[in-house]
DNA sequence: TCCGTGACGCGAT
DNA sequence: CATCGCGCCACGG
């Protein structure tokens, strides 16, 4: 399931790194669902949820939630420039991205 | 079944 | 720059 697959690509952030809800969505296999991103990090637990923040390093948490993710992501290393993750800098880097709900008959 | 929701993204203003 | 509006879509009531 779809959810399934993008908490997958969230897990694969590593520590130090961050990407978009937009971005995780691609990466998964999905463009253009940020949405669901939001959805599988509401409703799982036990991921990395605050090395996804929104397009060009902006922390989208309100309140409280919002200065927890920052503390965790420079905690972590993460440095911020005006107010934003240094994304040129933070940006991971996720392999080609995987093909949706269709699997390869053989590969190679 | 229809409708509102949501930690979004991006182009226009 | 900061805001706004609209498109996006799986879920749950």
């Amino acid at each position: 399931m779809m959810l399934a697959i993008i908490r997958d690509t969230i897990r694969k952030i590593p520590k130090g790194k961050v990407s978009s809800y937009g971005e995780v969505a691609r990466a998964a296999g999905f463009p253009g669902r940020a949405r669901q991103v939001v959805w599988a990090l509401r409703n799982a637990r036990g991921l990395p949820w605050h090395r996804v923040v929104g397009a060009g390093g902006k922390i989208m948490l309100p309140g409280e939630n919002g200065l927890e993710q920052r503390m965790r992501l420079e905690t972590e290393g993460v440095a911020f420039r005006a107010g934003r993750v240094w994304m040129e800098k933070h940006q991971h880097e996720f392999g080609p991205a995987r093909r949706t709900a269709k699997k390869r008959a053989v590969k190679r």
